[in-house]
Formats: C-alpha cells, structure tokens, sequence
DNA sequence: CATAAACCTG
DNA sequence: CAGGTTTATG
C-alpha cells in the first residue's frame, strides 16, 4: 500500500496549498499597524515609548527624537550640554553655588532656630505644595523663559533648575561681583576658614546639592496625575497612527461574529472599516485602565514619600540640633569664662544673620535677588549646602566671638601691647574654627550622603523611563554580580544619581535577584514572548515530560519560587525602593536595598514566571519580535526587555512598587492576575494548550479575554495566533495521520472510528496539549476530534487528498466546531484552579457548559481559496 | 504594503 | 514550538 501514513508523504501531497481557513483573518486587525507600520515600526515604536515615558517623568527629557541612543542620555543634571549648562567658569560657579547655598542655609536657619521642630519640614512640604499645586514651576520663574531651556518645553522641571540657578548665579556673578563676593555672604572676612571648607567641599556639595534638589522636585512632580494624561495623549497618538483603524469597532462581542460571516469579509462589507473599529478600541482602554490605576497608585505613593521625608527632615534636624550642641561643647571647654555670654551671643548672632540673611540677598544684589527667589521657589529643598550653611554660621559665631574675646581680655588682664595674646587667642579661634569646620563638614557629609542615598536609593519611575531599560540581560550577570559587594552598588548608584538624574543602576535588578543562578530563580528577563520549552522537554520521554511538566511549569515552581525569591528580596526589594527612607539616617541601610531602585525591574522580572530559563536555553531562544525590539535597542547591553513592553512594564512596575506593601508584591505572583504582564509564559502556553480543547480557532479578541493578565500588544497577539496556528497544525496532522492509519488499517466506514480517551489519536493529541495530563479534557473535544477524524477519513478516502487543498474544507468544518471556552480561563490563576479541579475529580460545572454542543454561528470567514464545492457534504454533523 | 494563515523546516 | 516562506486577501 502507498505510505498513507508516512508524513512527508502528507507534506508533499499538501504542500503549498494553502487552505486558508480565513478563520482569523480577524486578528490582525489586533495590531495591524498599517499607518504606522512603514519601515520602523518597532523603531518607531519604541521611540514613541521612549518619549510618552519622558513626559511621564515630567522630567527634561532632552526631545526623544534622536537616535535611541541619544534618548536614553536625558537626565536631569547633565554636567555639560544640557540646557543648563554651566557656562561661568569652574571657580566662578563654585563661588557662586556657594553663596546660593549660603544665602539659602540663612533662610532656613532663620525659621530652624527659632522653631527647630517645624521648619525645614514645613517649609519642605509648603514647597513641595506649591509645586504640586502650581505644578508649573516654569511658570515662577517665567523670566528664565527666555533662556536656553525654554526650548525645552518638555522639561517642565528641567535640567535648568538645578544647573541654571548656579549658572544664573554665576554668570551674574562673574559679570558683576568677583568671586570674592560671593564667598563671603555672611560679610564676614574672606579671610576666614570658610574659604577652605568651600574649596573643599564645593564640589562635593555641588554634587549633592544637585542630586537632592533632583530628587526632591521628583517627587513633588511626580508624574502621578499630569503625567499620565500627557502620556496618554501620546499614546493615544501613537495608537491613532498606529491603530486608528481599530475604533469603530464593535465591541470585542461582536468580533466572533465578524469572522463568522461566511465568505469572510463581505460581512464587513467595508471590511477595512469593521477592521480598524475592533482594532481601536482594545488596547486604549487597557492602557486607560492601568493609568487610572498609574494615578492612583502614584498619589498614594507620593504621600508615603511626603511622609517618609518628613520623617527624614525630621531625623536631620535632630543631628543639625546635636551638631548645634556639640559646637556649643567644644566652644564651652574651650572657653569657660564667657560661658553665658557667649551662649547668648551666639544665639543672637545667629538670630540676627538669619534675620540678616533676608535683607542681605535683597539688597545684595541684583545678581542674587533673581536666584533666590528662583531657588525658593523651585529648590525649596532640602539642600546639602544648608547643612554645611549652618556649619558655616556656628563657625563664624565663632570667629566673632574670638574676636570680642580679643578686647575684653586685654582689657581685663593685660594693660600690655596685644601682641601675644591677642594673636595667640586669634590663632586658637582659627584652630577651633578648622576643627569645628572639619568636624561638621564630615558630619553634615554624612547626612548629606546619607539623605541622598536614601533618595537614589529609589529609583523613581521618572528616571527609569528618562532613561530606558537598558538592564543588562541576565545572562550577563555572571554569578560574580550576585555576590558582588554592595558598595560597587551603592557606589555605582551613586555615580549615576551625580552624574545626571537618578538612574537605575541595571545590575541592582539582577543582583537583587536571589543568587543561585542555577536554581529556581524567575526568569531576571521579562521575556517578551514566550520562553521556550527546554530541550530537555523535547527530547526526553513523555513520561518525563509529564513530571517535569507539572514540576517546572506548573506548581512546583512559583510556589517555591516566590516565597524565596520575595523573601530574598523583600527586604530592599520594590516597596523599600519607594520607600527607602525608614531607613536609618547614618546606617548603612543602603547595600540591601541594590535589588531596590530597579525593583521595577525587579518585580516586572519577577512577573514573568517560572523558568529560571538561564540554565536552560529558553533565554536564548527568543521570538522573532523579540529579538526584533531587542535589536532597535541593542546600543547599550541589550535590554531584557523590548522598549515597549518594557516602558510599559515599568509602569506597571510602578504602580506594583507604589502599592509598595510587601503584601501587595508578594501576592503579585507571576501567574497570578493583577500582575499584568508584557510576556507569555510558559504557563500562558500551557493554558493556551488547554484552551485548544474548545477553541481550534480562537478569535484575538477571545484570546484577549482569557488571557487577561497579558497586556497584550501585536507580537503577544501574534504569539498566540501562532499558538493556536501549531497546535492546529499538531492537531490536523494527527487527524490525517490517523485516518490514513485507519484507511490502510482497512477500515472501511467512518462508523468504525470514533475517538475515545484511551485511544492512541487522543492519546497523542492529550499528550501534547495536556502533557501532565493533569487536565480533564472536555468531552466536547473528543467529539470535534472524532468528527475531524472522519472528515479526513472520509476526504482521503474520496481521494479528495489529490486537491491540494482538500483540508481546506476539513478546517472548513472544524472551525465552526469550537465550544465556548469555560469562563475560569479567564482566570489568570486558572491553571492552578483547574489543576487542583482536575485532582480532585471534579465535578466540573465546566465540563457540562462546553460538552453542550454549541456550534457557534462562528462562520468561516473567508474561504477565499479555490476548492468550491467540492466538499461541501459535512457528514458528522 | 501589510497581515495572517498555511505550509515547511529545524 | 519558532522561524522562515508562500499564498491569499484587503
């Protein structure tokens, strides 16, 4: 007998014919970016993304428009090249920094002496609200307008709020005061040690100032309400360009019955229009919700914070006060006689430059008058250079009262010359003043560093979509980062916070993740699409398979894995990154916490599941669009996540960070619901398998359903078509295979063959959908296969195999016989559900939905391909 | 020109 | 199951 069963021989008899169901034509329309699609779509894409996040941060993003590249270098504080740029000269803008943080130290000291509790704080929040509110910083300063960053429009908090301010300082400065000027804010002698500490610190406190003013006017934009509906638009836009076609659409109902139309398309009459309706309105509205949630998310989180910094304030104020007091110590051991006196001295002194303070930078010039109220306005901040501000002052209280100490004792003890003594007590005063400066310069470092690491500490969400994923791909973490010493961390943050805005330190997110490379970690990837079955699943025995099914994919794994990994990262991980600043103000909080900044990362890996896919090759084996996204990004050690998916991970992230309860993460299991995230996995896979049981041809739209805990985009789309398009393909080989098997088996009549669960086509076909056979599958399906079975049975037997495209009627039939896929697939946690279901015999109320024979008006689209009628007769049904 | 499905191949 | 190719459709 001719090799019926021989599958080649299949192949070759169908090759090429394409028996185009039609049935899904419809799907396309999920995505089909045919505005936009042009050359670059992912590109393009991209980009888009790159750009809505910028908005999102609020933050100056340099216009994205530039090579993706380029786009990933926004930060806040560019050192050079930015808007505001420093342009004075590097002593003139230190000079000039200087007195800003002078001038600034003396306003605070007037409100924190009189009042230590309340000041800082108070006037932090005040600034903090009326930032929030007015919202517009460009607005209050509208003078700058004219200057560089006003075309900028984008930057509403702008990279020129930190630099520009020294920059306007300094240019005016240069131009109308000399250095010396500046350096002396307190009026006092230049000659003073100051001079030194400033040169010293300087640099150092630019930094800092720059990083902590970043911060701190992060957060009170924080992109929470205007963003969004910035970024929205843009979205919108892009969806517009990309997808315009989808609005009209009916309501993703009516899909099914789109594709239902007999000869596909006429239905649709305009086929185009029906098209680009469905295709509008899905992903909008998933994105509108994740961004009411965004929103939400983010206010509450912004009150944490408020708290949270409150809580800092308040912890700096309690060491401003101990340094206070150890100065007022060291003064009194060092001088007991003017004890009361100088007490009281020092105090008024105090009082009085802060009061002065006020007066001075009004009249002190025009140069700084401008600066001050900018600084006020937009800088309200926590300032580094206050601390060392008030050093400043207590050193120069110091220094005035070494100086009326100067008369007094030599009108008390000495009638003489003041020769000796006076310049001896002059060089003591000096000592104590170098000691006293040395003293709260490394105190007032320490807080400084302190607050600022807690602040880079969290990555906020601004930066990290400022600056685009860029993580670097797990397998480039080679073990070493895993044990690697926080401090390159810490260190590296910092570098990174200095250098521009706070940028997720990439390596953080792995390193955060529990070691152990080998074991049972998520995926530190999001894999965009899905992550392959190992090799191992391939070539080993069904048997295996059936274990290893259940073990890697199934329960086995999460369950583990979740725990450990929360746990493991819980410390620092996602909530600590937001809310970083429990932390004690001098510890070391900071080492923990890596995983933290990109906790966003961190969580989104996290959502994708099970698969510690490194040790297995599924990393590497990525899908065709997956690798596409990578590519457009490839610049800068590959990202792990394509941009898309991952800007929108990242706020997605987000707004899991946000909800920052350790709770809320832990309960983000990577399988379960509220995680929504940008990848199949392997259990998506495994539940699409499951789903072929009543679904052969399942619509996008239906597809969007049950896999709700996706956000879906074209690649997810398309990765579930493809799917379903191998899983049909399985199917329909099998079938053919097995008629052809019966035909030569001599089986005359379709009467002889049925489907029954033990009989060796359902044993294959279960064998590949439900591997660990931990599945009831549904009656209804034996009757399709059975049905589909004698369609081909009856086809070969008709010799009708000689048309190539004979199954085309075959597909024909079978695609009106999908039932409804049970409701609990819906369920983002279904597996499990059905899987315990399935254990404990059910008695499934779901069973009895699908097994009713419910064959959908669900027409065949188009059948556009020639075979006519030939097969018309559906003799099962 | 793009999409999607079928078809092939690995 | 993914990648690539072909075919058909809009």
């Amino acid at each position: 007998m001719p090799d019926h069963d021989s599958d080649s021989l299949l192949n070759r008899q169908t090759k090429r014919r394409r028996v185009d169901i039609g049935v899904k034509r419809t799907v396309g329309s999920i995505a089909s970016s045919t505005a936009a699609a042009t050359t670059a779509t992912t590109d393009n894409i991209a980009r888009a993304k790159a750009a809505i996040f910028s908005a999102m941060n609020s933050l100056s993003s340099h216009s994205h428009h530039g090579s993706d590249t380029d786009s990933m270098e926004c930060s806040v504080v560019q050192p050079h090249g930015g808007p505001g740029v420093m342009t004075a000269s590097d002593s003139e803008s230190k000079s000039n920094v200087l007195r800003k943080l002078l001038k600034r130290a003396n306003s605070y000291e007037d409100t924190m002496m009189p009042f230590p509790g309340t000041t800082i704080i108070s006037q932090l929040l005040k600034n903090n609200m009326a930032k929030n509110g007015g919202g517009h910083e460009r607005g209050e300063r509208g003078d700058r307008g004219d200057r560089g960053e006003s075309g900028f429009p984008g930057s509403g908090l702008s990279n020129a709020s930190s630099d520009a301010p020294q920059e306007d300082a300094c240019s005016n400065s240069s131009q109308g005061s000399t250095p010396q000027e500046c350096l002396s804010p307190f009026g006092r002698p230049p000659g003073l040690a100051t001079f030194d500490i400033e040169r010293l610190n300087d640099e150092h406190l630019r930094a800092k100032r720059a990083r902590v003013e970043n911060i701190i006017r992060g957060m009170s934009h924080s992109p929470s309400v205007v963003v969004p509906a910035a970024s929205r638009h843009e979205r919108d836009h892009e969806m517009d360009g990309d997808r315009e076609m989808e609005l009209d659409c009916p309501p993703p109902q009516s899909q099914q019955q789109a594709p239902s139309s007999p000869r596909g398309g006429e239905v649709c009459g305009s086929s185009s229009s029906s098209r680009e309706n469905k295709r509008k309105q899905r992903l909008p509205q998933q994105q509108q919700q994740s961004f009411t949630q965004l929103v939400c998310q983010r206010k509450e989180q912004k009150q944490e914070e408020r708290r949270q910094l409150k809580l800092q304030l308040e912890d700096m104020q309690k060491q401003l006060r101990q340094l206070q007091e150890k100065f007022f110590q060291i003064y009194d051991s060092t001088d007991d006689s003017e004890h009361t006196d100088l007490h009281n001295d020092i105090n008024n002194d105090i009082g009085n430059m802060s009061e002065d303070s006020p007066a001075r930078s009004d009249t002190g010039g025009d140069d700084r008058g401008g600066d001050d109220l900018r600084s006020d306005n937009e800088m309200s901040d926590l300032d580094p250079g206050h601390f060392l501000d008030r050093a400043r002052a207590l050193l120069q209280e110091q220094a005035l009262l070494a100086d009326r100490e100067k008369p007094r004792r030599e009108g008390l003890g000495r009638s003489k010359g003041q020769g000796g003594p006076g310049s001896s007590m002059h060089a003591e005063g000096k000592q104590l003043a170098e000691t006293l400066k040395q003293e709260l310069n490394s105190a007032m470092t320490q807080v400084v560093d302190t607050v600022v690491k807690v602040f880079a500490k969290p990555p906020r969400p601004t930066p990290q979509q400022a600056f685009p994923p860029l993580s670097i791909p797990p397998e480039r973490f080679p073990t070493a980062v895993n044990g690697d010493n926080p401090n390159f961390h810490t260190a590296n943050q910092r570098l990174q916070c200095f250098g521009d805005v706070i940028i997720p330190n990439p390596l953080d997110s792995f390193a955060s993740m529990p070691g152990m490379p080998g074991t049972t970690n998520d995926q530190t990837e999001a894999l965009p699409l899905v992550v392959r079955k190992t090799p191992s699943e391939h070539h080993h025995h069904h048997h295996h398979h059936q274990s290893s099914a259940v073990g890697a994919h199934g329960g086995h794994h999460h369950p583990a894995l979740h725990p450990s990994s929360l746990s493991a990262s819980m410390g620092f991980s996602p909530p600590s990154f937001r809310h970083p600043f429990p932390l004690p103000l001098m510890g070391y909080p900071f080492q923990s916490p890596l995983g933290a900044p990109t906790g966003g990362y961190t969580s989104k890996d996290r959502s994708s599941p099970d698969s510690m896919d490194l040790s297995r090759e599924t990393t590497s084996l990525r899908t065709k669009m997956s690798s596409g996204h990578h590519m457009g990004h490839h610049h800068r050690s590959c990202s792990p996540a394509h941009p898309g998916s991952t800007a929108e991970s990242l706020s997605l992230s987000l707004i899991k960070s946000e909800c920052g309860d350790l709770q809320d993460m832990a309960d983000i299991s990577p399988y379960s619901s509220s995680n929504i995230q940008e990848g199949l996995s392997p259990n998506h896979l495994k539940k699409a398998k499951l789903m072929f049981f009543y679904t052969r041809y399942p619509s996008s739209n239906m597809l969007k359903m049950f896999f709700s805990d996706v956000k879906f985009n074209r690649c997810i789309t398309s990765q579930l078509i493809k799917w379903f398009s191998n899983f049909r393909e399985f199917y329909y080989i099998q079938m053919e295979k097995f008629a052809r098997q019966a035909i030569n088996d001599g089986v005359t009549g379709v009467e002889e063959l049925s489907v029954s669960r033990d009989c060796e086509l359902f044993r294959a076909l279960n064998m590949h959908y439900n591997k660990a056979n931990d599945f009831e599958v549904p009656d209804r399906f034996l009757e399709v296969a059975e049905i589909t079975l004698r369609e081909f049975f009856n086809a070969i037997v008709a010799g009708k195999d000689v048309d190539p495209s004979w199954k085309k009627a075959i597909y024909k039939v079978i695609c009106k016989l999908d039932s409804e896929v049970p409701e609990i697939f819906k369920s983002p946690n279904c597996l499990q559900e059905l899987l315990h279901e399935s254990y404990s015999s059910r008695s499934s109320p779901l069973t009895k939905q699908e097994i009713s024979t419910v064959v959908r008006s669900k027409e065949i689209p188009h059948w556009n391909t020639g075979v006519s009628s030939k097969s018309n007769q559906v003799p099962l049904m």
